[in-house]
DNA sequence: ATTATCAACGCACGCGTAGA
DNA sequence: TCTACGCGTGCGTTGATAAT
């Protein structure tokens, strides 16, 4: 092991490491050191952090910690290729997309598998339409294919109306919750039940016909997502969970 | 810049049928 | 039998991209 190291610098702040062997030693700091000291890196963050961290000594703790930097920053998260007999990892040292550390900043207990999804996001990355369709239920990117984007925070509004389309993906989501949740108490449920669950909840935009779809297109909605099922017309998760 | 085409999405119509 | 409901599907809207 011990394979030789490079490290090559970007002009736009990006660090780039290669290692021909198994995977990268764990003393990078030697290798800045010898080959190249500190000062002659414009970004001192990422020279800091390279030193600073046992850099990539394991999959299991070094990576893990890379991300954990990165994203506290609200940096990209690193990107690993590895291939046959070689191992590449790029940093970059930057707010790349400044919605993205907006993001960030705003959601901090964001879960690490969205920050990547949200990740691939800004770096233009393709998405399954599964992973694009969830960053879109939670609200966290707007668009359409391939052109998602990072959403901006959605503080202030001007009309109800805006307001409701506004947040429709999310009140979906919500309602679709109370269903679920509906469920998990009582185990099954007539449509009546989700009627008087979720028909005075919905907003004064619609009227009672609408209402009456919008519940009916929700509840259509889970079976089609094959989260409930039903039987005649009794209704029930399709998975029962086996706790409780 | 303007228009045409396309994809995604959500609402709501109508049909067939399960349940009273 | 008659009603309420699930379900497939059509339609309009929106946003993106290609074409003009």
């Amino acid at each position: 092991m011990g394979g030789k190291v490079t490290l090559v610098e970007f002009e736009d702040g990006r660090l780039c490491f290669s290692n021909h062997g198994s995977f990268i030693p764990g003393s990078i700091e030697t290798v800045i050191c010898n080959d190249a000291p500190e000062s002659r890196y414009r970004n001192r963050f990422l020279a800091e952090a390279m030193v600073n961290l046992n850099m990539i000594d394991t999959i299991g703790s070094g990576i893990k910690k890379m991300f954990m930097i990165q994203k506290n920053r609200f940096f990209p998260l690193p990107e690993y290729t590895l291939g046959n007999a070689r191992v590449e990892v790029n940093i970059t040292g930057k707010v790349l997309d400044i919605a993205y550390a907006r993001k960030l900043a705003e959601f901090p207990d964001l879960k690490l598998e969205d920050i990547i999804l949200l990740d691939q996001i800004q770096k233009r990355k393709p998405l399954s339409d599964d992973q694009a369709k969830y960053l879109k239920s939670k609200n966290l990117i707007e668009g359409r294919k391939p052109n998602y984007f990072i959403s901006a925070q959605l503080a202030q509004h001007s009309d109800n109306k805006a307001e409701y389309i506004r947040h429709k993906a999310f009140d979906d989501q919500h309602y679709k919750q109370l269903i679920i949740e509906y469920l998990e108490k009582f185990t099954t449920a007539q449509r009546s039940d989700f009627d008087r669950l979720i028909l005075d909840k919905l907003p004064e935009v619609l009227d009672e016909q609408q209402k009456h779809h919008k519940v009916k297109n929700l509840i259509q909605s889970l079976k089609n997502q094959g989260l409930i099922t039903n039987s005649g017309r009794t209704w029930q998760l399709s998975k029962p969970s086996l706790s409780s």
